[in-house]
DNA sequence: CCACATATGTTGATTAATAAACAAAATAGA
DNA sequence: TCTATTTTGTTTATTAATCAACATATGTGG
């Protein structure tokens, strides 16, 4: 691919999710955003249609790094889903700045959204329900453990993370095994 | 101007000074530097004939950038001789790497010729034969002074910087103050 | 409410950067 | 020394980015 277009498009995002944690996303402006990329306001249309657009694909890179960065690593299974867990807090802890600010915002509801509906699909395919009591409802359960997860990482971020990450992830394992079926919520297969 | 013109050659001088740090100039070619600027080597050829064209440009812009540090801010006089060179002191020990590393290559004249040019330059603009003893030839006097200068420059450099920069200033000013003329032999008008 | 500034989105002509291919020169490496 | 590889410098067609100029919309302060 042209090397233009990534320069571009890197240019613009470094420059909108720095706006995004110095200032509140109503009052950022496609001006803005081109100048402090050093790119032609021409250029953020030819990538972006507007400014939610921008936001979108914004939520989705982040995203994307979150459940990439909690992926078991190797195939080899070398490390263990307690150790993705807590990378996951760590990668939390390191960008909090960014999450917090998504959570917090009362304008942003599509960050919200996106994290949960990806959280569903994770645990939805995570999900084991062997040994599990047959009256309960795996589409609820999905429900329930990917609010419940969500609930948890939230509550952590906009309390100024109160704990380590790693009490976090043993916190949060130990109650993932009391069902002993989901091991890696965050992460995809 | 386009600011792609400005982007790409910042790049480009970016990627260069970096390799410059961490090898010989000989070893460096056109392929790196345009690999780790993320530029087309065509690119690097549009904007500089060859890769002793871009260690000039990229010596000039250096000393460029010294000879503008030392400048006396404001119109008001505000800052002295002694804070001028203070602050070149400062600046030299801030790119220390780049410079000793610049005076040590064997490979490289141009840096020395360059920078000694500039001096005798900036002395003549800066000497004043007031007062001075009539029989000593101004010529001489300036090559002698910039010669000076650039020698204790160059000691302190390429010796790890063993004084302070407040020190050296204090003693090189002290040097120059026995003549009572040349006061900041770093600036120009 | 109105004037004035600023932001938005779009357009068209121009230019710089790109990838790819090339021959020639330099540089290992065996 | 001969061979293979890398680097150099140049060219060509293509494409993305640029600037400038729009009309329209959205605020904002007097």
């Amino acid at each position: 691919m042209d090397r233009r277009i990534e320069k571009s498009k890197q240019a613009i995002m470094d420059a909108f999710t720095k706006l995004m944690l110095e200032k509140d996303f109503e009052k950022i402006t496609i001006n803005e955003i081109a100048e402090l990329a050093n790119v032609n306001r021409g250029t953020v249309y030819s990538h972006y249609v507007d400014i939610f657009d921008l936001l979108n694909q914004c939520i989705e890179n982040h995203l994307n790094k979150l459940f990439e960065n909690c992926q078991p690593r190797g195939n080899d299974n070398s490390i263990s889903g307690k150790d993705s867990l807590c990378k996951t807090f760590k990668y939390l802890e390191q960008n909090a700045f960014f999450y917090s600010k998504m959570l917090m915002s009362k304008s942003i509801t599509a960050f919200r959204n996106r994290l949960h509906a990806l959280m569903v699909k994770s645990v939805e395919e995570q999900l084991d329900m062997n040994g599990i009591n047959t009256d309960v409802n795996r589409e609820i359960m999905v429900q329930y453990f990917a609010s419940a997860t969500i609930g948890v990482v939230e509550w952590w971020i906009t309390n100024s993370m109160p704990y380590s990450s790693e009490y976090m992830a043993e916190q949060l394992l130990s109650l993932m095994e009391r069902y002993q079926n989901v091991t890696e919520p965050l992460t995809r297969r």
